[in-house]
DNA sequence: TGTACATCAGTGAACGCGCGTTCACTGATGTAC
DNA sequence: TGTACATCAGTGAACGCGCGTTCACTGATGTAC
């Protein structure tokens, strides 16, 4: 269950976490709710948003948190013992998808938000997927699943890579039928990401085969 | 000038599109856009929206439309005569990049339609989005710029290609000072896709490397 | 332990406003005879 | 060439409704003395 962690709050403040989360999940982006809306969806007078928020902004803000100490706490589970970083992409791909699955809202209000029309929740966002980009980086990087790859190009790859799943991830949710190709999309995504890389550092040769002469 | 291409429309509705790009621009998407605020915009009664559109999602295929005939119509005029695929790359990205800085409109509305609320204009989207990356791979595959990567293969890295450079076209437009940067790193990350799938197919070695043996 | 008071999270009624949409009308342009 | 009529693209006024927001109130919980 998405919320914040330690401290116990409001019943009516979690009521409309989650109305939003349903509502977000049914096609809108946080900034284009009402708060008429959302108390409605809550079951709340209108007037309890405001005992708990200044305004959308206020309450877009809240939400963004709670879903990223939530994501924080799943990822910290991932850590596959993977053998080879094939293993380990795969494994990683499988299960960030599926996580997105279970919780779809996290990927709806992610993605709506990152361009939606409000700047103060697309910079929280673009730091928050700056942060789990740096993360992948580091996991990359301590596993020393790619060594040839210096710091800065994986965390540039990283960076890619985490809008990709993030973009293929409503996808992923909305066509079921595509969850097989989009995982196996996915893995020869980042597979090329990395082999590309390598083979700027290894094999400049073959710069010369793709200029194609 | 963004608009329909042969036949004459009328005044009116030529000025809803373009008010609407306007708003567009400052951060909305259309399908959050009111008649009303439109029609203020166009300096129209906000009746005459219903002389030419039954609705907003009506509206929203409309301007899709039109945006995708003017799009078109400009990367016919790309096909540079580029000497390696590098350079090819090099002069595209720029190409595009640079349309997308004087035309911003058409970058905003795409990136909010694509995942936007509106299911009939996600899925117009996703279809000129198909097109544009189809268009892309038949450029790649009649060019012999990478000759040794199959069509199917040319054409997911399109697809890729098309998204990634949609959504950092929007930093491009709003974040001029690192316009350089993001040209660079478009240009690093399509080489890195097309190296990383000729690697698969001339070096198997690197798998095993890439594996961390 | 009791009491007085403050704070907090909630309700319900009311406000003024802008919205989407409809109706009746206007003037210009095209067209049949 | 005139004339009658239809269509088209526009206007302006009016409707009812839902919105965001405010005010005054309530009951429960915490706290100082």
């Amino acid at each position: 269950m998405i919320g914040p962690g330690t401290q116990s709050i409001p019943e009516g403040k979690m009521k409309l976490l989650q109305a939003s989360l349903r509502l977000v999940t049914s096609s809108r982006s946080i900034s284009s709710l009402g708060i008429r809306e959302l108390a409605r969806e809550a079951g709340l007078n209108p007037n309890t948003f405001y005992r708990h928020f200044s305004d959308l902004d206020d309450f877009g803000l809240f939400v963004l948190e709670c879903i990223a100490s939530e994501v924080k706490r799943q990822v910290r589970r991932l850590r596959t013992a993977a053998a080879t970083s094939d293993q380990a992409a795969h494994d990683s791909v499988y299960f960030v998808y599926e996580y997105f699955r279970v919780n779809p809202a996290v990927v709806m209000v992610a993605v709506r938000e990152l361009h939606g029309p409000s700047l103060v929740l697309r910079q929280a966002l673009a730091r928050q997927l700056e942060e789990a980009a740096s993360e992948m980086a580091d996991d990359v990087t301590e596993r020393e699943l790619v060594p040839q790859v210096d710091r800065t190009t994986v965390l540039d790859i990283a960076r890619t890579v985490v809008r990709f799943m993030l973009f293929r991830g409503m996808d992923y949710i909305e066509y079921p039928e595509q969850q097989k190709a989009i995982q196996k999309e996915t893995e020869r995504f980042l597979r090329r990401q990395f082999m590309g890389a390598m083979a700027e550092i290894l094999s400049p040769g073959l710069d010369a085969r793709l200029a194609g002469s």
